[in-house]
Parts: structure tokens; C-alpha cells; sequence
DNA sequence: CCCCATATTTCCATTGCATGGAATTTGGGA
DNA sequence: TCCCAAATTCCATGCAATGGAAATATGGGG
């Protein structure tokens, strides 16, 4: 301590003096539930969020009575409850873009019979709001909220890493390689070249099993979180051919987006 | 303090020990947001959660920095953000009852053409684990989970209060005749009929509006939670004609559900 | 363009209460 | 019934959460 120099004071213990730690560690502890980890005991909590057993137990029992988890005691652990449901419920019917875009997504995937998508970054995943998928069979046309894909395997995360601000991109290809230690190179070179597909042309492609192309374009509007469009589609012929036709509807739906979008913006009233 | 006859001891001041307070308060704030409630400034923040503004602010915040709400700055509110969604997702893909009912509700949608569902009691409303509704234009067949409906005036709240714990019902009722106050009256007697027709039956029936429907019927298993399933049509016939046509395909979903459940059970392992 | 009204964020001293380790209890299997 | 693993509860410590007030930011109106 002998220069004030020190870019990062730091009162105290804890990096940032607005964070609650026991409402962060409760939120990490809701966290730690997904799909095939949907009954955890209090140890395997401790475990995956770095919280000590005791803390956990108090935590754990705290949500139970919030009613965001259900204790089965049978089987000595816990697991998300249908609340949990309905705040994601209240956060769809409450998304401005996804209401907005919605239609469009509907629209564009009837006509093009293909998949469509709309997704928001989480960490080092991808979230999709809403993910439309065509089926020959109308009756299995359905729709998948909230499933979580890989950032860096998939043309959903590489799109938004292409515009991602710097420091925040600079952290999750860090994180990416010491993941993926043995595969990085071939990812790195991947997402390198869908970056500079997203600068050029404003969409990028990714073609991971032989008949599966999908193509994802971000959305960035000025004060809105960053979204990202994405179509997909299983089919015979090539990876050219197939981003030929489908880069156009991609944009127009990114851009008509965008248009409703701002449309929708003006009027400064609250909802309540 | 004469008599150590105090049957709630009460340590300190906070009513539950394990009971972290700032916890409890995050998790509050976020189900403030709801349909219809979907931008909240801090100040209405703190007026639904009777929250001082600073800790308010300071909460809020902290959900911001987990990634569970997002900060709108150009209207100065917070909306619930993607993250959530994916605690919804995992929340349905991690429930057994939802999974092993689902096929069958299906069918039953199918079958019946009618629709439905399956929820759960939070505080004083359902929340639907899911809802199939049936629509003659198959694309409109469309599911909707998390939705919330009252719990006093619909079949579905009305089948819980049947088979609610004694001590529950009896604060729930207390909560809806304060809300309720003019129509108690009414309100109070179909309950009562509802318990009755629940207790004699397995089910009971509601029919707010002419021509719908609606029947619910709970399930209820040691140790675990109780959920109810209801059908509903909009139709011409006789609520009684209805009645008499739906009860047996509403018990036999109810007890098809129990036993593909009780089948599910033994197997005490943890899945991770 | 500036000022004002409103709402939000930050500051600060106080002490409530969250915390981790240890002890205890619980529950299931042998 | 006893034993073992896991969860819960206890406890002293002192960190950090709190509310009121001040400071600050924001957007509309004159």
C-alpha cells in the first residue's frame, strides 16, 4: 500500500460493495439446477457452487420456503419447483423482443420450413427465447424455451461473441480454452472465421453434423441487450447452397426485427 | 415472559432462524414481476414488496449482476431477463410428475378434444405446470406452463383447498374473504360445494362462464406435493351432460398418473 | 438551454445476522 | 439393533446488510 495508484480500491473484503453475497449465493444455488442435474442434495450443491455444507443447508431451506425449491425428503435433496415455472412465464410475456419478434420467427419458419431461433447470452452459454421448430408434422411443430446450447460450439454463440464487447469476448475465449484444452485450436479457428463472417456479412455459419446448416445474426441495438437470430435446417443439399437461400430471409428477419423494435420503443410509459 | 408456555419461542427477532433474510427479499423482488407487472422501477419495487428503496436499489442490482434481471435504463426499470427462462426449462425437464403425466395428458387432450392440465399450488394462486390446450386448428394446439390463475374462483385452486394440509386452508380462506370482501358470500359457498364434490367424487366442477367447463381433480401421494389436474371445454351441453362425460376420463387421469408415478418411484438413485 | 421535480443511487454508522467449523441428529442399510 | 453417511443445528465471531439522509442522475417544461 505505499502508492494510491491501485486502479481498484476495494472496500473492505468483497469486490463490489452493492453485490449481496447471500442472495448472489442463493441465485448460484438455483443456478446449479438443469437439465440432468434436477435432484441435488446439499453436498453435491456445496460442490458445484464452492459454498460450504452449512451455508448450503441454510440457503436451500431459505428457497424451499420462497417456494422456488421443493425438498424431497425421501431422497434427501432438492429440486426446482413450479413457481420457478411462472417467473419464467412472466419473463417471456414481459420480453418487448420477443413478444416483437415472435410473429416474424412464426412466419419465417412456415414459409421456409426450416427452424428458427432467438437466443440471449448467458455466461458462457446461449439461452433461447424461443426457438420455433418446423416439423413435417404440424402437430409436432413445437416450440423450446429457455434450452441452454454451447456459446462456442454453436453459429448462435459465435455470432454474438463477433459482438460481444471486447473485454467480455476477451474473458469467454479464455474460459473456452482452457475448457476445451485438446479441441481449441480447430474452435478457435472457427469462431475466428465466423467473427469475420459476422463483420462482413452480418451472419455466420455453422454446419456441425454433414446435413444440419445453421446460421445465426446478431441483433445489437443501441441501450437493448444483445440478441441473436438463428435458422436451422436438415437437409441434402450443400452448405452453399443452403446459406444461399437462407441469408436473406435471416437479415430481413434480424432488420425487421430491428424495425418493429424501434417502432415499439418511443412511447416512455411504465407498464405496471 | 412468566410461563416458558410460549409455543413460539422466537429466538432473537427474526421468526425462523434459517430463514436468510436477504434471500428471502431478492427472491420477493423478482416475483414481483409478473404479466402485466413486467417493468418495475425501484419505487414500485419497494411498494409491492414493502422493500425500503435502498435495499431495493442494492438487490436489485445484485439480481442484475446474476444475470436474472436486466436494468433498462432509457425507461429506469428492471424486467426479468433470459436466465430465468432457462430455470423454467429445467424446472420442467427435472419434474417427474410433469414427465410422466405429460404423454398422457396429451393423449387425453387428443382423445376428449378438450384441454388439459396440470399445476400447483403457490401461495394463493395455481401455476400450471402445463396446459394443453386443445384447438380445432391443430397449430393453434399450442401449451402454455407457468401461467398462474386464482386459486379461490377456479376448479383448479378449488380441488387444492379440498385436500390442503387443515392449517393451510384455513389461512388461504382467510386471505381470499379479505380480498374478497362483497362477494365472499358466494365465493365461500362454491368452495364449500367444491370440498364437498372433492371429497364425495374426487373432483369438482366449475363454470364461470355459460358455455365452459371446467372440472379439476388433485393428486395427492405421500410424500410428495400435491398437484391437480383439470380438463376444460367450451361447449353447448349441459353442464351436467359435461360432467357426466368428462369425470370418468379426469379420474382415470388422475389415476393413471399415480400409478405410472408409484411405478417411477422405487428406484432411490440421484441422478447428477 | 437551463431549471426543477422526481426517482435512484450512494454514503455512513450501527448492529443484526450470516458464516464456517464442530457437534448433533437423522435416516437407511446390514 | 447398530453403524455409517449426510444433513442439520449450534455457537462465537465479526463481516456486511440495513435504513435514513445526502448526493446524484434523469427527463420534462418553461
Amino acid at each position: 500500500m505505499h502508492a494510491p495508484a491501485d486502479p481498484a480500491p476495494r472496500r473492505q473484503h468483497h469486490e463490489d460493495p452493492l453485490l449481496n453475497r447471500s442472495l448472489v449465493r442463493g441465485i448460484e444455488i438455483l443456478r446449479a439446477f438443469r437439465p440432468g442435474a434436477d435432484l441435488l442434495g446439499n453436498g453435491e450443491i456445496a460442490e458445484r457452487t464452492g459454498l460450504s455444507r452449512a451455508t448450503v443447508s441454510r440457503l436451500a431451506q431459505t428457497l424451499v420456503e420462497t417456494g422456488l425449491l421443493e425438498h424431497d425428503r425421501s431422497r434427501r435433496a432438492y429440486r426446482l419447483a413450479a413457481p420457478v415455472l411462472s417467473l419464467g412465464h412472466a419473463m417471456r410475456s414481459g420480453s418487448p423482443v420477443l413478444n416483437a419478434v415472435a410473429p416474424l420467427m412464426r412466419a419465417l419458419a412456415e414459409k421456409m420450413r426450416i427452424n428458427v431461433g432467438l437466443a440471449a447470452p448467458d455466461r458462457d452459454e446461449m439461452v433461447y427465447l424461443e426457438s420455433v421448430r418446423y416439423n413435417r408434422k404440424v402437430a409436432l411443430r413445437n416450440v423450446v424455451a429457455g434450452q441452454r446450447v454451447p456459446m462456442e460450439l454453436t453459429s448462435l454463440g459465435r455470432a454474438y461473441l463477433a459482438v460481444a464487447p471486447q473485454e467480455e469476448r476477451r474473458a469467454l475465449l479464455a474460459r473456452f480454452k482452457a475448457a476445451r484444452r485438446s479441441e481449441w485450436g480447430r474452435i478457435r479457428d472457427e469462431i475466428r472465421a465466423a467473427i469475420s463472417s459476422v463483420e462482413q456479412h452480418g451472419y455466420c455459419v455453422a454446419s456441425w453434423q454433414p446435413e444440419v446448416v445453421a446460421m445465426a445474426a446478431p441483433l445489437v441495438m443501441a441501450q437493448r441487450p444483445i440478441y441473436v437470430f438463428n435458422v436451422s435446417v436438415t437437409t441434402a443439399a450443400s452448405i452453399q447452397d443452403t446459406e444461399a437461400e437462407l441469408k436473406g430471409p435471416l437479415l430481413a428477419l434480424r432488420d425487421r426485427a430491428r424495425a418493429v423494435l424501434l417502432a415499439a420503443e418511443p412511447p416512455p410509459s411504465r407498464a405496471g
